[in-house]
RNA sequence: GGCCUGUUGGUGAAGUGGUUAACACAUAGCCCUCUCAAGGCUACAUUCAUGGGUUCAAGUCCCAUACAGGUCACCA
């Protein structure tokens, strides 16, 4: 009896729900895979970009997948209205693409996805959570509750005067107590309802989840009777999705931010209602930053502008080299890795989650710039020049027509102290290039602005640069070059020997270093620049005499 | 307030009862050198948030406290 009216109530609460729970585990039925290929997801909402804290995950969801020839999919949360934006999923999409994370199953555009265990978009996959929902109401273990907002208000009003435990739960979760008749008038009369769990923990009860990264965690018993699903538009709440979606995609990892540690007991409670495997559960630290009061606190993506992906693109810093960062949060003993196998390709790298770092870490840009540097320097000239013509055509249009004009000038510009063991380490980002190669370049160096230091004197420097020009000028090869300005430093009074110079500075009106310094700037407008010859070379003669000139007229 | 997580140098961190407490970034100095960038060398935690305890031995185990963060939504 009680059974029909329950089926009654079940019915009332979930018209045209037909399929059963167990009609969905043999829709979809386990994975045929090896037993130690692990399924992850990434699950975002359709906000239309992922930041870095999200990135971390994806990419760390993505290598846990990928180490063990397993399945990394695509899965878009959307029981969210506020959170979605329209073409939220491209946009994440072209994101994690620019990363080199592409889901292997899932949603691969607005619309479409591939894979066996869809719909990969929580929107359409109603009519599963509500097969679930209706289930646990015909078991008993789920009831409609009709408390409204305000009476949630009160309830914990209550409980805060009281100094008792918040939440909906034994005697204050007062639909629990609402006999099935009841339930089913109020139905029948139109009124709203939520589905909540009738949750069979103890407070007093301990538990020990398991978690991968963290070991053994002690909580109370869920007994709170949370929600399942939303009454005004009947979707389920994440706790819900996670249970259908992760238990009916057959996913073996989930790895998630900690601040869903403590939701931890309701999501066990949950598998263990329907008897389902319960999945790994890695928490990930979240990413941190101080604030300008001095503070730690989460990277936030409205207040951080390095929090968004798209910082460092405008930024040019390699998608890849804040991929390299990121691996060294994500698993510390990367670096290492790293540095004994400097030209293996990431994929080599297994991920571990016993080093994953359970604290918040601080975000931290110097790092990355450092990583950025190393990356680049090991790139050939014309992969410099192939990337920087992407970043520039977007963000530097000036330059990009230079680039485009000069191709194979720049290539030599670009090949200054490049290759080799000790590359050359000075452009930090694609954006910082431009500050060491523009007075390469007529159309970059119209206005310079000389920055003589050490001689000063507008005789001298005319004196330098004409006896130079003269007598002294030879770009045969190093030695020889070197060689002349030594002779000229000689034959002018300059040291040319910084050795003897740093013994007996008063013997010279100065030295090598000052004189090559007056030639430096004379070219370059810069008191530091790579390797004078080099650039002396690419410039050419004619030009250096050119050069030489400006700076005289300037002067 | 309840529950949970975390706390090793300026930063990221290694560390699972016995080490001079790795390594990397940053910083400083020296060397190399025509100037830079690199590179090489050196310095940088008498001490692992604090206080107790267990032990021959504690950053590592236990207990308190402090601080930071999370969570207690019909948000994820």
């Amino acid at each position: 009896m009680n059974n029909e009216k329950l089926k009654e109530l079940a019915d009332l609460m979930f018209p045209g729900i037909t399929k059963t729970v167990e009609d969905y585990e043999k829709m979809y039925p386990e994975r045929n895979l090896p037993e130690e290929a692990r399924v992850t997801r990434f699950a975002p909402s359709p906000t239309g970009f992922v930041h870095m804290g999200s990135l971390l995950s994806a990419f760390e969801d993505y290598k846990a997948a990928r180490d063990t020839n397993g399945i990394f999919y695509l899965r878009i949360e959307d029981t969210d209205g506020k959170r979605s934006i329209e073409n939220g999923i491209t946009g994440i999409l072209n994101d994690l693409k620019n990363f080199d994370i592409v889901p292997m199953e899932g949603m691969i555009d607005e619309e479409n996805s591939t894979g066996e265990y869809g719909p990969y978009i929580q929107s359409e996959r109603q009519e599963i959570y509500h097969a679930f929902a209706k289930e646990l109401v015909l078991r008993g273990l789920a009831y409609p509750c009709f408390c409204t907002a305000a009476e949630l208000d009160e309830i914990r009003e209550i409980q805060e005067l009281n100094k008792e435990r918040i939440g909906y739960y034994g005697s204050f979760a007062k639909c629990r107590s609402l006999s099935i008749d009841e339930a089913i008038d109020k139905i029948k009369a139109g009124a709203e309802f939520t589905v909540r769990l009738k949750s069979q923990g103890d407070f007093n009860k301990k538990i020990i989840l398991h978690d991968e990264a963290r070991g053994d965690i002690e909580f109370p018993e869920n007994d709170l009777d949370i929600v399942l699903i939303k009454s005004t538009d009947k979707l389920p709440t994440y706790h819900f999705a996670h249970l259908v979606d992760d238990h009916l995609m057959r996913t073996t990892h989930v790895m998630r931010g900690e601040e869903w540690i403590a939701s931890f007991p309701i999501h066990a409670e949950l598998f263990k209602v329907f008897n389902f495997k319960l999945p790994k559960y890695v928490h990930l630290g979240i990413v941190m930053k101080i604030d300008e009061t001095g503070t730690r606190r989460k990277l936030s993506k409205r207040k951080d502008k390095e929090a968004s992906v798209e910082f460092y693109h405008k930024e040019g810093i390699p998608s890849y080299a804040v991929k390299l960062y990121l691996m060294t949060i994500a698993n510390s003993n990367f670096e290492e890795w790293l540095d004994n196998n400097p030209s293996a390709d990431l994929e080599e790298f297994k991920f571990d989650f016993k080093k994953i770092s359970t604290s918040g870490s601080l975000f931290d840009v110097e790092k990355l710039l450092n990583i950025s540097k190393n990356y680049l320097s090991r790139l050939t000239a014309s992969e410099i020049y192939d990337n920087l013509l992407i970043w520039t055509k977007e963000f530097d249009n000036e330059f990009y027509e230079v680039l485009l004009n000069n191709k194979d000038y720049a290539l030599q510009v670009f090949n200054i102290e490049r290759g080799g063991v000790k590359p050359r380490k000075d452009y930090t980002s694609y954006k910082s290039i431009r500050n060491f190669v523009f007075y390469m370049f007529d159309d970059l160096f119209e206005n310079p602005n000389y920055e003589f230091t050490k001689i000063t004197d507008k005789k001298e420097i005319e004196i330098i640069l004409n006896t130079y020009l003269d007598n002294y000028m030879d770009l045969s090869d190093k030695d020889t070059w070197f060689n002349k300005i030594k002779e000229m430093c000689d034959s002018l009074g300059y040291a040319s020997n910084m050795k003897e110079y740093k013994k007996n500075p008063e013997l010279f009106k100065g030295s090598v270093a000052d004189v090559s310094g007056v030639l430096r700037i004379a070219l370059t407008s810069l008191a530091n620049t790579p390797d004078l010859y080099l650039i002396m070379t690419i410039l050419g003669k004619e030009k250096i005499k050119e050069r030489f000139e400006k700076c005289m007229n300037s002067l």
